[in-house]
DNA sequence: TGCAAAATAGCACGATCGTTCTTTTTTATA
DNA sequence: TATAAAAAAGAACGATCGTGCTATTTTGCA
């Protein structure tokens, strides 16, 4: 059942902090790490709401009942706090939305499994928001590691998901002529949509209309009728 | 050929300081509107690259060679200045992507026709940014008047392309069994996607999927062969 | 338990922000 | 051309920002 043969690059970032909230911590985990820990998790849920600009060391500072130096000292600069939200985001992304999706059957389903999940993540952040989203505006015109770190972020998350529509072609489970990256583009329209119209239109039945229009994406790539997820 | 008989209530917003740079000025142009207009050019092309919080009337003095105290006079808040962008943001995608659609036939080809033109303009914002996207992002969580302005001009232009799908059902150029709704919000995710993946991403190829993207969603949803706008 | 090192706090800095108030300059008009 | 009104400038305000420097506290280990 476990199709791992292939690389998954997407899980080749360095996984900064990922204790989250685990009461056993590791033998080398100084108070420095969890304390360090306690502040991104503060600055995630932060950032997701007004964006990664919209972080200050004061707020955070205020928050995690700490002073600005005692918040600053862990990072050294903005930036790099900024880039460590940016990491946290990325490790909980693939905790939630791609590994449990592997463990549905390559081809179709996992394609359907990973699609869920990113809705399942998106839906959620119709009220808290997504920093792929927000941090794309944001930085969209100005370079620098803040914008690179979610750019590559991204990307292989995107990747994953290609690999998962490729292999679905190849299992014959979707058209092989179609181009794999239209129908990424598409799906990636469909989240984006939903999440435009869910969180600042506040439209309702968005989600209804992201997962009819997933289904149409499949239909017309000829997805034989096949079992959802597992 | 001017189908004008339904009301468009895109066109119902104050079209402030439309003058742009028009050498006739009206008679009642004084000198102050004249300036007013300048700044607020300024700040729409500043918004469009940095977002309308990136806004400051500090850059945005320097910019336009007055006093700070001078640009703020005109407005009396940020917040009345941010407003007087989206209005004039407004006005000029009325004027490029609305208006000169109607020139097309009602039903299918004015669907096209708006979409090319929502095309064009988004092609272009690939270099220059959209207030719209980047707007939603910082004011999705941010209840206010700035919101609220660029919500209903998103609105009445969603709407309007909601009538011309409609009209195109009723012409019998769309199967009338289709939710339009459902067919907006699928294009509307292929704006965003082309925005997010050709901007942000830089990925090459993007505006080619958009379009294909577009043909599909007509295929799909019964469009007959028919000649492109006009 | 004592001690070096790590972690945190305290404080101040220069810069920038939106905004207010007062003064000067420019405009439109009689 | 004189005059009142409108427009623009100038200077200063309190606030907040990121950051650097120096003390103080807390931690982990011999």
């Amino acid at each position: 059942m476990a199709l791992l043969n292939l690389p998954t690059d997407i899980a080749t970032l360095p996984k900064s902090a990922a204790v989250g909230a685990g009461k056993v911590a590791l033998k080398s985990q100084q108070k420095g790490q969890q304390t360090k820990a306690a502040i991104v998790d503060a600055a995630l849920s932060l950032a997701t709401q007004i964006g990664l600009e919209g972080l200050s060391i004061g707020a955070l500072a205020e928050v995690t009942q700490m002073s600005k130096s005692g918040v600053f000292a862990h990072f050294g600069s903005r930036e790099e706090l900024q880039i460590s939200v940016v990491l946290e985001y990325h490790a909980r992304f693939e905790d939630e939305v791609f590994y449990p999706a592997l463990q549905a059957a390559r081809g179709l389903p996992r394609v359907r499994a990973l699609f869920d999940n990113w809705m399942k993540r998106t839906s959620v952040e119709i009220d808290s928001g997504c920093i792929y989203i927000s941090g794309a505006v944001e930085f969209d015109d100005r370079p620098g590691p803040v914008r690179d770190a979610i750019a590559s972020s991204v990307k292989i998350w995107l990747a994953a998901m290609h690999r998962a529509v490729a292999n679905a072609q190849e299992a014959g489970h979707l058209n092989t002529q179609a181009d794999a990256h239209q129908i990424l583009f598409e799906i990636h329209g469909l989240i984006l949509a939903l999440h435009y119209e869910a969180r600042f239109l506040k439209t309702p039945g968005s989600i209804d209309r992201a997962l009819q229009g997933f289904e149409n994406i499949l239909q017309r790539y000829g997805a034989i009728a096949q079992g959802n997820a597992e």
